[in-house]
DNA sequence: GCCGTTTTCGGCCCGACTGTTTTCAGTCG
């Protein structure tokens, strides 16, 4: 069982114990221990039972059931809890404004089972006369029922961050005063984003009505004088608060999340005699109030260093603030390179002199030109007389641009068998060389393992591309031992990108983490293929800040020279 | 079910909004 697998079934059994009305902190529990395997970076399944309960949150009981799991893949007290509530009593979970209590309520007087048998329900008119259930509350379940499809959940990072700043935009025109500040996931960076959260600093209530009135509203989950919800066409949910000034610090650190990093730090205060809401943080005994204006102040109160948004997982971040020991992260500033990037020799929008004069435009040292090989056909790839020919015309612009070097390389396909695309001979003759799989995707674990293996094997890969392949909310990674393969990486010298395609991230944030943890350097990477593409290198600064990432993490931040020395070509003896 | 700078037992984060209610439970973030 992969990690996702194990993550859901804990999912599952904290849905269903919510149901059947069992200990909410057993539930927690639960819960808790799902999020973190969710993100694990290395294979649960492999992990024994010490190992297990090195991992915070997983105790004794919990340990037990994933062994299981890994073992027979199923759990007794999974199976158990399936026999007394059906698997598609979960889907009502889903549904706005349906929790818990509701769908045993339901499901005990009803016998509701399902999506299906709750539309029944409801349009029958069968819901009214229930414990707490009037007109409202029904025609509320028969929209969400509705809505359900249209809520697909979560959206890509830049895309978020867009909307936002459209509706920011939008309210400041209503309230020139008001300070509008994005927070939640989009704070923190995360991949992706399940809604938008804006905070308004001294903002009145007046500006719920604009919020209302945004011609993109579908409809109003929700309105009062300091909070507020809407849907927005394109299936965003959108929450506005507004907090007082003096709220300001202790609001945005409230709203930015996340909630095991909140629930924590809260733990950290009731410890210390405080109390931590949105409004401030406030003496226990006296109800005096000890910080809120700043996030600064609020952290130092509570013994800690400010926490970046990024890091705020609970991921070990917490105790870090407190012993003083937190990394300082990268910033977008420190980027020298860009080290993937394709030209319109295979399949890029712009050509080589335009790419090159792009990149000495955004300030870039040096870029490497790595167009792909020739099994990637529906590309123009490369045969090896055209790449070393490319070659020669991408060394040819040196010289051209100042402070501008320019690398030749190549994106090199990992063929199905493991072996690359072109000979040992022609990547030799090359500056870099990014090795990426590009086909056959549906390998099984082994097969793909074994050969992503065969390909570090090659001593002219530099850089492994985009090493999971996956595609945010479209494709899922590829299938293989990701512990084997940086162990490998590792023991070669090799180095692994954060690719910065806003649908690929890939690695993604906990992997490159655990990379880094091993002393596997790290490169952030366009992969443009086009000029407006370059600038894109935030997004994948961002998932190297969540990965814990220091300049000093990162390849791309080394001037060129120290660049050279430390990629694989140039380091053997 | 987990966990320990008081604790191996007894704790476990906090508040807004809604709909159904005559004071609150459920849901959500």
């Amino acid at each position: 069982m992969d990690n996702r697998a194990i993550s859901q079934v804990l999912a599952e059994i904290a849905d269903l114990l919510e149901i059947r009305g069992d200990n909410a902190f057993k539930i927690r529990a639960y819960r808790t221990a799902s999020e973190t395997l969710a993100t694990w970076p290395h294979a649960i399944a492999q992990l024994d039972e010490q190992q297990l309960r090195a991992i915070p949150g997983i105790g004794k009981d919990l340990a037990g059931r994933i062994r299981e799991l890994a073992e027979t893949g199923t759990a007794k007290y999974h199976q158990e809890l399936l026999e007394q509530f059906p698997p598609t009593i979960l889907d009502l979970l889903r549904l706005q404004g349906v929790g818990p209590k509701t769908v045993a309520m339901l499901h005990a007087t009803l016998n509701i089972k399902s999506i299906e048998d709750l539309a029944a329900a409801a349009k029958t008119g069968k819901l009214k006369g229930l414990k707490g259930m009037g007109a409202k509350k029904e025609a509320q379940i028969l929209a969400s029922i509705e809505e359900r499809a249209k809520d697909v959940g979560r959206h890509l990072l830049s895309d978020t961050a867009a909307t936002a700043a459209a509706l920011v935009e939008f309210l400041r025109i209503h309230d020139r005063n008001v300070e509008l500040i994005p927070v939640g996931s989009l704070r923190r960076g995360r991949e992706t984003c399940g809604d938008i959260d804006i905070l308004a600093v001294g903002g009145q209530p007046g500006l719920m009505d604009a919020l209302i009135s945004h011609p993109d509203v579908e409809r109003v989950l929700g309105q009062g004088d300091t909070k507020s919800s809407v849907l927005l066409r394109g299936g965003y949910q959108a929450d506005l608060r507004l907090v007082p000034r003096e709220s300001r610090g202790a609001a945005m650190q409230y709203f930015t999340g996340s909630k095991a990093h909140n629930i924590s730090i809260r733990d950290r205060a009731v410890q210390l005699g405080f109390k931590l809401n949105e409004y401030g943080l406030f003496r226990l005994d006296d109800d005096s109030r000890v910080a809120g204006e700043t996030e600064e102040g609020i952290y130092r109160a509570l013994g800690m260093e400010w926490v970046e948004p990024e890091l705020r997982e609970n991921r070990g971040e917490v105790e870090a603030a407190r012993a003083g020991v937190l990394p300082k992260l990268i910033t977008l500033a420190e980027l020298r390179g860009d080290l993937h990037m394709h030209t319109t020799e295979t399949d890029g929008k712009d050509d080589l002199t335009a790419m090159a004069e792009a990149a000495h435009r955004l300030g870039r040292e040096y870029i490497a030109i790595t167009d792909h090989s020739q099994a990637l056909a529906m590309a123009n790839g490369l045969d090896e007389k055209r790449a070393l020919a490319h070659a020669a015309r991408v060394r040819a612009l040196n010289g051209r641009f100042e402070n501008l070097t320019l690398l030749a390389g190549i994106e090199c396909d990992i063929l199905s068998d493991g072996r690359l695309d072109l000979s040992d001979d022609c990547l030799a003759q090359l500056d870099i060389v990014v090795a990426s799989i590009h086909s056959n995707f549906s390998q099984d674990s082994q097969q793909m393992t074994d050969r992503i293996l065969r390909a570090i094997e090659c001593p002219w890969v530099d850089i492994l591309g985009h090493p999971t392949g996956r595609r945010l909310l479209q494709r899922e990674p590829l299938k293989f031992d990701m512990t084997a393969v940086m162990d490998a990486v590792s023991r070669h010298g090799m180095v692994m990108e954060i690719n910065c395609q806003i649908e690929r991230l890939d690695l993604n944030d906990s992997h490159a983490r655990a990379a880094r943890e091993r002393g596997i350097p790290l490169v952030i990477s366009t992969d443009a293929h086009s000029v407006n593409a370059l600038s894109r290198l935030q997004w994948g600064v961002q998932v190297a800040r969540r990965a814990w990432a220091q300049s000093g993490d990162v390849l791309n931040t080394r001037p060129l020279a120290e660049l050279r020395t430390r990629l694989r070509r140039h380091r053997r003896t």
